[in-house]
RNA sequence: GGCGCCAUCGUCUAGUCCGGCUCAGGAUACCUGGUUCUCAGCCAGGAGACCCGGGUUCAAAUCCCGGUGGCGCUACCA
């Protein structure tokens, strides 16, 4: 029975480096009828942010990454690790440590300055069991600090990168239980992942090197290790180093405030360092447990491509019938403040053929879209120089009005065939009218189908537009 | 610095385990053309990579060694 875990840390929102992890772990244990458990690691109170463990969570549900079990707070068992320790320390696999702070810091930097490795020094190591009584009798605090055997070398088997082995020489002797009665990560970690059965510890690379320290204290135990898989981190684009925020947004619930569907972003990040083999890319979330395999998962680390984000979000959006993407779009007008009554809603219900395939967020909706709703959009400088210089084409727009004013049907199929009409009459090609009439009635060169636009902006809109158009820009140079 | 991990188009990757089918496939981004009232979309095309050096072999992107580069860790943080 598979069973693995996300274990973040809540000092902060869920980035999509940790969503990835965490996405992996879910799809692992789905593929596998397996178990997936939500643990929050906060032995260090002060890192601790306010808000993040709810952050977290909402950004997993977003995703659609329910856990089985779980949220468990390691705080909330912090006697237990004591417990734990402490056998340690019965076992001698561990020991106490009275040196300070200042001590340690010290010892670093004498070790620096004199280009050793910096690290414990074992003093505490072999104190006699008077030296320890009288100082605990002193009431010095102490820390509980594993027992690294000081010769040989530890090894595990990493399932993605094969056989990983150090010299215990390397090694120190790590602090499993602070001085403040709290455990350090490892020891929380290595206890917890024991006792809920953990089957698979699948994390994000940087852990490497606390590996071994981790196979030591199963050793030490007696307990058997999990399975190590070490997943490759996400690179930010200039490809130096973890993606952060200052190479734009990194926190899951961001993306979706910017109106990324949470399937695109999920389906980006499952990309991100597993291939479900062939040209496979648009991959639901169903069809991913279905052909989620830890052997197909890369080893190394790949670059966050916004651009790449931002094609496979507009193919979801796409991809949504317009009824979805209306209940989906209308949040983001009414942050925009567009929407006053029920009018608005109907026409944002009408706005989402012209511009679904034109935009690459949900975000994009409000933004393209503005002048539906509004008269005090802005102008194209290039559009005004482009469309209005000619005098003619006043004369041209006039002629239009007058159509306008008479018509009788305003469907998009008759605007057009009046609009061509009328640019037949005229003897010019219809797009010189075209042209100008977008420009006048959006302030835009760029948009959805003239006609269709006309449609849903009505028949008053478009002439009084026109007009001011006209009103505006004739006589004046450009 | 020490230790560890990694290395295919700018980017995500297929192929690498079990060497020949590959003068390396797809996607994105970029460029060109087509469709069209513009943009987007769609269609067609283009340019673009096996880090370097040795070795093994009839044959290496694929196996081995070395180098280089990138990243990570080096806390009473996770």
């Amino acid at each position: 029975m598979v069973r693995v875990r996300f274990a973040p840390s809540p000092t902060g929102y869920l980035h999509v480096g940790g969503a990835r992890t965490a996405l992996y772990n879910w799809l692992f244990a789905r593929h596998n009828n397996g178990t997936f458990i939500l643990r929050i690691e906060d032995t260090d109170r002060t890192r601790y942010v306010p808000g993040s463990v709810e952050d977290i969570m909402e950004s997993l549900k977003w995703l659609g990454l329910e856990w089985d079990e779980g949220p468990y707070f390691q705080s909330k068992r912090i006697e237990l690790y004591r417990k734990y320790a402490h056998e340690l320390l019965q076992r001698g696999m561990a020991y106490k440590c009275f040196c300070s702070e200042e001590r340690l810091q010290k010892l670093r930097e004498e070790q620096r300055k004199m280009g050793l490795k910096p690290g414990y020094d074992r003093k505490c190591r072999n104190l006699t069991p008077e030296e320890v009584k009288k100082l605990e009798e002193s009431g010095k605090p102490y820390v509980i600090r594993l027992k690294i055997p000081l010769e040989g070398e530890t090894s595990f088997d990493d399932y993605l990168h094969g056989k990983i082995t150090v010299k215990n020489k390397e090694l120190e002797d790590l602090i499993l239980l602070k001085s403040d009665g709290y455990p350090t990560y490892h020891l929380a970690n290595v206890v917890d992942d024991h006792l809920m059965g953990i089957t698979h510890v699948m994390r994000a690379d940087e852990w490497i090197p606390s590996t071994p320290y981790h196979v030591i204290m199963y050793k030490a135990f007696g307990w058997e290790p999990p399975i190590f898989v070490h997943l490759p981190v996400i690179l930010a684009p200039d490809g130096k180093g973890k993606l952060s925020k200052r190479h734009g947004a990194v926190s899951v619930l961001e993306f979706r405030k910017m109106g990324f569907l949470p399937e695109a972003l999920v389906n980006f990040l499952a990309l991100l360092g597993w291939s479900p083999g062939g040209d496979r890319e648009i991959v639901s979330l169903n069809e991913m447990i279905e052909l989620f395999d830890l052997k197909k998962v890369g080893k190394r680390g790949s670059v966050f491509d916004f651009n790449k984000l931002y094609w496979m979000n507009s193919v979801y959006i796409r991809m949504k019938n317009d009824e979805e993407l209306y209940n989906l779009v209308l949040p983001f007008y009414e942050r925009e403040g567009l929407i006053e009554d029920k009018s608005h809603r109907d026409l944002v219900k009408k706005l989402i053929p012209l511009y679904k395939e034109r935009v690459k967020t949900l975000e994009d909706f409000p933004k393209m879209s503005y002048y539906f709703f509004r008269d005090d959009f802005e102008y194209d400088e290039e559009g005004i120089k482009k469309n209005f210089s000619s005098t003619e084409i006043f004369n041209y727009l006039e002629k239009v009005v007058e159509k306008l004013e008479s018509a009788e049907s305003f469907t998009h199929e008759d605007i057009e065939k009046m609009i061509r009409g009328v640019a037949e009459e005229l003897g010019i090609k219809a797009r010189v009218i075209i042209h100008p009439i977008r420009v006048a009635l959006t302030g835009k060169t760029v948009g959805p189908g003239l006609f269709e636009l006309m449609e849903v902006l009505g028949k008053e809109k478009c002439i009084e537009r026109i007009k001011k158009a006209i009103e505006t820009f004739r006589g004046q140079k450009p």
